[in-house]
RNA sequence: GCUGGUGUAGCUCAAUUGGCAGAGCAGCUGAUUUGUAAUCAGCAGGUUGCGGGUUCGAGUCCCAUCACCAGCUCCA
């Protein structure tokens, strides 16, 4: 017998080789029933796997990651089952669960076309019905290479003998169907109850383009209808929220095809830019920032002195004025560094914060642009710092509240990755180890959960990044604090220490919106274009009702200036739910009614886009509120 | 950059097998002076992304090119 712990703590007593589903259906058998996989001491298990040693023992649901993960993976072998149905030729690659669903790699001749994706989802609807169970069985190396040559599976024959010598080959069959996997899988393929295949698209076989094109289907699935539908209702949320349309919609800037990557803001994405560098600025005097701005166009000596001429130069724009080759930066450091550079600084100087918010141009991929979110010249709100080593911790607990601060300002969660060293990597482990414990550091002093990414920082050091979630629930990478040992060496910048000697400082690169442009889009996708009022482009509309009111519409407008509200009116000679009804559209946050009324007693009737009529109100108190609201940056 | 798709009026979209490029909204003009999400009428608006080709005839078919979209890759 042995024993085995449950998540509430208890211990039960089972056959060594009873398998996970048998020991669900001990627990419960609702628990059973929507059992999709399990972990077995931590580690993710099949639910067909036989238990043989004493273990602490989880149930994986669809609501759990790994459950989610396990359905998903058997949706993908219906998927191959479906498409091996309906185009025998078609060669299996790979299909693995992703973060929203799965996919599957196929090699086929022709391109799958959309009718195609309906009949395969309608095969896919039928394998769910015959509901067959998943075996799964295990073969050794040669075995299991003969299998797959047998099926014509070049692919998976190219997989087994990638994997490591001492490595588990299991097999998924269900019906005639039987493809390489490691699993888990849920038991039959009747679980997958609702499904739709979203999309078709190229990609290479192992992600390199040096390889064969192949056809990759995108699908997701529920275990039940009703969550399929809403999955779908979001996607379509996400669809009107996109900022590419309300960028249009709201004017608020445009991709033209005479500047592929290249943004055009118009004025009302000005005041949103605006608004955004006017509190940057504030919030990073307030940090104790300096603001510094360097060039755009620099020679190639220093970009050859920053190492970006050897490792960068696909990516940038060159230029020769006077026979001398110059590059647009694709980056802000290099011109801080000359900065720091001009003089000699003493420990007592230290940390030294350096903001620039940098415009930077860099040569992306055309497949790779996308409206705001992936251009091709953006502004980073940049920042060096420099510092004592014995400074890192306090200094990142800085930023770290920055951008703490700055999120919560518009209403965003976020979760933290800590990035460690990879194995190309520039300085001493020790140096990287006490970074890295100054990181942490920092982030237990502020009792912040972090992920963390082992080997994915920079060659250059160690990194912490911020992913934020917007209101739709998507995640943003936008801050990040990034300790930079390469760049303080290569311009040899230095400290006087205590001791009257050179020391080498270090230097932190930190961005909190990561650049405006992105985070403008994330902004306008966020709000779905309904700004808070200090960043409305325009914060009030007035409306008049008659040409009546129009003296006193204008009188309300210089008020208003005067205060720097952003205001319109609107003295057209329409009815006033026309107009009010393009107010709404232009998302603006408050609308004053002006009629004879208002004239008369000096008021105003306001109206909220969000709350509707909100009735008369005092002239002065209806600015105050407004200025309250702005000033306070309330949503 | 690669694979597939798309490109028609300022915007959203029509146009049978290749056969006179059309509608709504926006715009302009006139009427209407209106109380919380669309007042009515009229007018104007186009080298169908750009360049070639096939054809009696091309928005439609072919070639090339640019841009955009969905992915791959990369990343703020």
């Amino acid at each position: 017998m042995i024993n085995i712990t449950l998540k509430d703590g208890s211990i039960r007593e089972y056959e060594k080789g009873t398998t996970v589903l048998e020991m669900a259906q001990g627990i419960s058998r609702g628990l059973a029933r929507v059992a999709m996989a399990g972990e077995v001491d931590g580690q993710l298990a099949d639910l067909r796997q036989p238990v043989y040693d004493d273990s602490t023992l989880n149930i994986n649901t669809f609501d759990d990651k790994n459950g989610k993960e396990a359905f998903w993976h058997t949706s993908s072998h219906i998927l191959a089952q479906a498409v091996r149905r309906l185009f025998p030729e078609a060669k299996l690659a790979i299909g693995p669960a992703i973060d929203n669903g799965f996919y599957y790699d196929f090699d086929v001749d022709e391109p799958f076309s959309t009718e195609d994706l309906e009949k395969i989802e309608n095969e896919m609807a039928r394998i769910v019905k015959e509901n067959y169970r998943l075996e799964r069985f295990e073969l050794s190396r040669e075995e299991a290479i003969k299998l797959m040559e047998q099926q014509g599976e070049s692919y998976k024959v190219e997989l087994i003998e990638d994997l490591p010598e001492d490595s588990v080959i299991s097999f998924y069959k269900q019906d005639d169907f039987t493809d390489l996997c490691a699993g888990p899988h849920i038991i039959s393929t009747g679980g997958v109850k609702a499904i739709k295949l979203l999309s078709v698209a190229g990609a290479y076989w192992r992600g390199s383009e040096k390889n064969k094109m192949l056809q990759r289907i995108y699908g997701v699935s529920y275990p039940k209808k009703s969550q399929l539908d809403q999955y779908l209702e979001r996607l379509e949320e996400a669809k009107k929220r996109d900022h590419r349309k309300l960028g249009k919609d709201l004017d608020l800037f445009s991709m033209l095809e005479e500047g592929p990557g290249f943004p055009f803001f118009h004025s009302k994405g000005m005041v949103l830019r605006n608004e955004l560098e006017g509190f940057w600025r504030k919030e990073h005097t307030k940090a104790g920032y300096q603001e510094i701005k360097s060039p755009i166009l620099l020679n190639r000596d220093l970009w050859i002195r920053s190492g970006h001429w050897d490792h960068y130069k696909e990516n940038m724009y060159l230029s020769k004025i006077d026979d001398s080759d110059y590059a647009i930066k694709p980056m802000n450091c290099p011109g801080s560094m000359l900065i720091y550079k001009r003089k000699i600084y003493s420990y007592r100087d230290l940390p030294l914060r350096m903001g620039e918010l940098g415009l930077v141009h860099r040569h992306e991929l055309s497949g790779a642009l996308h409206g705001l979110m992936r251009v091709r010249s953006f502004t980073q709100d940049d920042a060096h710092i420099f510092m004592l080593p014995e400074q890192i911790k306090d200094e990142v607990v800085g930023v770290i509240e920055l951008v703490d601060h700055f999120y919560k300002v518009f209403g965003f969660k976020y979760h933290v990755e800590l990035s460690t060293k990879p194995d190309e990597a520039m300085g001493s482990d020790e140096d990287w180890d006490r970074a890295i414990n100054a990181l942490k550091e920092a982030l237990v002093h502020k009792d912040i959960d972090y992920v963390i990414n082992e080997g994915d920082g920079a060659f250059y050091g160690p990194k912490i990044d911020f992913h934020l979630e917007d209101s739709i629930g998507r995640t943003w990478q936008c801050g990040t604090i990034q300790l930079d040992f390469q760049m303080p060496d290569r311009f040899d910048l230095t400290y006087i220490g205590s001791d009257g000697e050179r020391h080498r400082p270090v230097m932190v690169h930190r961005v909190v919106f990561g650049s405006i442009e992105r985070f403008i889009a994330i902004l306008i996708e966020h709000y779905a274009g309904a700004f808070p009022a200090w960043l409305a482009p325009v914060q009030v509309k007035l409306l008049s009702i008659t040409d009546r009111s129009n003296e006193f519409i204008n009188e309300i407008t210089d008020l208003f200036n005067e205060s720097s509200i952003r205001t319109e009116s609107d003295l057209r000679n329409e009815k006033i739910g026309f107009k009010i009804r393009e107010a709404q559209m232009e998302k603006v946050p408050y609308m004053l009614i002006i009629g004879d009324k208002e004239v008369e007693s000096g008021s105003v009737s306001v109206r909220s886009r969000s709350e509707g009529s909100l009735g008369p109100m005092k002239l002065e108190e209806f600015k105050e509120h407004l200025l309250k609201e702005i000033n306070e940056r309330t949503i």
